[in-house]
DNA sequence: GTCTATAAGGTGATAGAC
DNA sequence: GTCTATCACCTTATAGAC
């Protein structure tokens, strides 16, 4: 009657991985319960049910970037500062966690409400960078747009490389993987630059 | 014995919504049916099974795109003026057709390869662009980056505010539904204009 | 804690009457 | 063409032995 202390941790990493490559509704309690070498019936004892084991998971996705993500935006840098760590953290993190946009690409269309719930859950507040933002454009430091909008274009190219993975590498790059890696790992710096090029007002010499 | 001509249209278009919410996996021959106001026996009768069904709905939604969307790449426009109607064009036809981003989303993770496929069987093709975007960087019009990058950061800026719907409005809008379109509308023009900013070089004056 | 066996419910698909 | 009834299958979840 050996007991395997990191039976649940095991279930926990394999259904993470189940869930972001399927999404809930695609997603197999058979299939996690192969892929940890177990059984169902196991994976029930563990966790009550599958959307009991799903909502953890989702925190655990959650926990990982939150955090990370937070610290770029509460410190005393600039804006451009910010956006130049976010992107790179961004970045770093979701290739170290492939499976995490899948979460989110999921929950969009299946149950939003509860991303959305989940998300405000946690300590991301956008309203101190939107005010943040507001304050340089109006110090003529940014060019003048809606806040919404600046933050929108930052997510939308942070994000979007990795939630149309399939189509960038099939379509734009000849379904070359390597080249797929690469264009990403630019993207750390490129993305950031990009956004600066676009929106900051460089200082008039005094 | 009346003859309903338009039942198999009227199945379309439901199955059009329900897949565009719900994904294939989420989708429900059953809803699909009481949506059309018919029951599931018809439906099979009319389309032999879900993926039939399924097929034709997503190259009747690409069918919608793909065309308007390929004019703006053929035409003679400098490379920033394609960008410009690309956007615009892009926005517009999805503010009309907003099941469309369900399809793309819900098949990326779930049957990516046939969206692929699907893809590459219409007339889209990237290389005739990446040339032409490369072209212009010689000529010292474009700010030099990868070709692939600026496509991406283009098809980024204008998918991804349809895709994270949800999340855009739930909590960058506090839940306002009339913000988020406000905030789309705009960005027909705003997303060219933040493109532009950051990758066009003004001709010298001669 | 871990397994096998099975219940309970739902889904796509078809048979057959009208 | 359209319906009702039903099949065959799959999936989550549980009962009960070890």
């Amino acid at each position: 009657m050996k007991y395997n202390k990191d039976t649940s941790e095991k279930i926990l990493e394999n259904a993470f991985e189940e869930f972001g490559e399927n999404g809930y509704n695609g997603a197999r309690m058979q299939s996690i319960a192969d892929r940890a070498g177990i059984n169902k019936a196991l994976l029930h004892y563990y966790y009550r049910s599958k959307d009991a084991l799903f909502e953890i998971v989702m925190k655990k996705a959650f926990q990982i970037m939150v955090p990370k993500l937070m610290k770029t935006f509460n410190s005393d840098d600039s804006v451009c500062e910010s956006i130049e760590k976010f992107v790179e953290i961004y970045i770093e993190t979701i290739m170290k966690h492939p499976q995490i946009p899948g979460f989110v690409i999921h929950e969009i269309s299946n149950k939003p409400d509860r991303l959305v719930r989940l998300i405000k859950s946690t300590e991301i507040n956008f309203n101190l960078l939107k005010q943040k933002i507001q304050k340089e454009m109006d110090e003529g430091k940014l060019v003048q747009m809606a806040p919404e909008q600046l933050i929108v274009n930052v997510l939308a190219l942070c994000v979007f490389p990795f939630m149309a993975k399939p189509l960038v590498t099939g379509l734009l790059l000849d379904g070359d993987k390597k080249a797929y890696k690469k264009l990403i790992e630019d993207r750390k710096k490129e993305v950031a630059s990009f956004i600066i090029r676009s929106v900051k007002i460089e200082e008039p010499k005094s």
